[in-house]
DNA sequence: CATGAATGAGGATTCATTCAT
DNA sequence: GATGAATGAATCCTCATTCAT
């Protein structure tokens, strides 16, 4: 009876510090890790409503019970499931390290790679990004959708510097253009985590997909 | 000796000929396809597991048993729900009516705008399409993929003609070409449905993309 | 709105004498009679819950509502199926017609060989002679069980002649030796019907039965 | 990981070692004995059709949903009542320890007692010696079907030295013999539990029984 | 009379959540 | 902290019975 904030999603304990967590405290925090990975999986593969509380915890290694003392239940685990992936996501689609593409083109293609790179290992994301999952919690978590407007922010920005610099055509309209360019992104990042055979992620498909971006982009 | 045919998705009765139907067996079909009907809100609404055959029977304004004089069980339901829809949407699509359109840009431009009209009335749609209720229903219609790699198949043929006639560009990978418009396609059908404000399909938008696509294209 | 009487188990329609029947009155007992059929049948086979009411219509080529106009419900319907087939049975096992035995022994080998082979194409009564089916129906018509005891008194009876002829021997606990070859008969006219190879009525086991009821008794 | 074997009837949890079970597997335990005990009233005075889930829960003091902890449903549980009532009953009839009884006809006549005795407080066995109950379920445990064949090979064995020791008539047809008997113990047996009056079971009745087998198979 | 479509109460089963140990 | 046995509300499905045609 110690932890159970239960309110927002504290990635570790409600330690004040990074140290001073005793081994128990540790172990705990493992724990929970250990339990929205589970989570991660199960939601992504069946969705919420198919997707067991049982089962989660059984992937997990641990017990039906624990589950309650780090969430509210089945559904504030969705939610922090949600927020933690879209903060990884956003992490990998723009890592802070690594020098500046060169050119507007080449940073939407490092995005785009970047981001089907990830949604290969992260099953749940592919649900978020077609906003189907939306649909299957009424009180969703807005972090997902912040994030998700966020990306066209981004986008719509490297495309004004595009347009501005001669790289891409003038008469642009911005607004759209990255809506599109992020609508085919979460798409085919979506299939690279499916691959069912009707659906397929080839690098011939990938590089297909660069190429019509940039030829519907260009001056 | 009921009904219960149960087998595939006879849209009338078993009558022999084409009349002869009493009153009562209109009014049975009539029920049959307000079940339908209500069948598709429902499920294009919650998704399958959400989706309550009460729920389904109540707007459909009949009992809760009729349903199963129909169908074996939700998920029969849900698989005849499926394969009407994907012939409907095949119809709006392509429709037998009508003067072929002069270009292949034309013709893009028109299937596009056709499907997404149609999603604006068809909630279960869009999630076909994103294929996430696949993962729902082992045992899903494959009437359903079918289509789906029919209608890339469509697209692909009209760009090889464009290519061939020189409205398109040469060296086009024809295959993944029309993968990505259909998938587009898809998307902003699935929004067309949706009517979320953080995924509109406004006017602008559908032009923006339609242009977007000619210009990937262009040669 | 005619018969309806539902009171008692009229054979017929509610007629005064015994001809007058129009075509159409005829025609109605016929479809009673084979819905009755169809009854003894299902019971026998399946019990009485596990027997639907439309699959007994089914079987005898009615719909589903005529039964009501014959029979109150389910229930009495099973009740008048008994009344009939323990009549029947009666029948069948002492036979107006035919000399009488010369024996006792002959007496009782004859009752039990005719109602084997009644059972062999009742399936109903093996239920009720193992007394099982009378706990599957709280008001069960105890027009059975009065027949059954009948059946028992008759044995004695014969029991008791026997004794006094000196063909069997004197210090036969009558009740109790009328009890246990009904018993007996009731046992193995309910194999015939059911045929099972675990509980086979083979010509030899009958044979064997009679030769084992006529050891037990004899002087 | 629960419980859930469901696979076949352990009587006790999958402990390793005999002991080390804490007070709530025991209590556990004792929870699925209860239940046991309470289908095998419900099933024996209802049959499997009549007998409620509910009923038994409640009647076993558990709530519905436990059961589906320890079986795999209605079916599965029916099964594993009826494999411990044949086993139990079985331990009944032929118990290990005494001393054999010094005649072969003693031997049949404790055999019957015993059998009647066991009767009279498991209710559901009197309906699987009938064989009715195969009819109720497919799928039946066939351990009843065997452990059936096994008594009446038993009596057979018990014929056989009979026969050779002289104390049976050497024209006995063994075979018959032991089916006859085997019935006429079933039915007595059922009767001691079901204790109807119609059907009564005196020890008057059961002497009598004793003594018919007896003088159908003296030499 | 005859039909069979329609009803809805009743029963089996699942699974998120709790709580004694 | 950790467990997993226990709960029971929620849901799918069945089938006896009714009634408009």
């Amino acid at each position: 009876m110690q932890k159970v904030s239960h309110e927002s999603a504290p990635t570790s304990s409600d330690r004040v510090d990074g140290r001073s967590q005793g081994k128990r405290q540790l172990e705990s925090e493992r724990k929970r890790q250990r339990i929205l990975d589970a989570a991660q999986r199960c939601f992504g593969e069946l969705g919420f409503a198919a997707a067991k509380v049982e089962t989660i915890a059984a992937e997990a290694g641990v017990s039906n019970g624990l589950l309650y003392q780090f969430f509210r239940g089945k559904e504030q685990l969705f939610e922090v499931v949600v927020e933690e992936l879209i903060r990884d996501w956003a992490h990998t689609m723009f890592p802070r390290t690594g020098d500046p593409p060169e050119s507007c083109a080449a940073a939407l293609e490092a995005m785009l790679r970047n981001s089907v790179e990830f949604c290969r290992t992260h099953p749940l994301l592919p649900r978020l990004l077609t906003a189907d999952a939306v649909l299957e919690l009424e009180r969703f978590s807005d972090v997902a959708t912040r994030r998700l407007e966020a990306q066209r922010t981004h986008v719509a920005g490297i495309l004004e510097r595009g347009v501005r610099s001669g790289e891409f055509r003038a008469d642009l309209d911005l607004a759209s253009a990255a809506d599109i360019i992020s609508q085919l992104h979460a798409d085919y990042a979506a299939r690279a985590y499916r691959r069912r055979p009707e659906y397929p992620m080839t690098p011939e498909l990938l590089d297909a997909l660069v190429r019509f971006v940039h030829d519907a982009l260009r001056a």
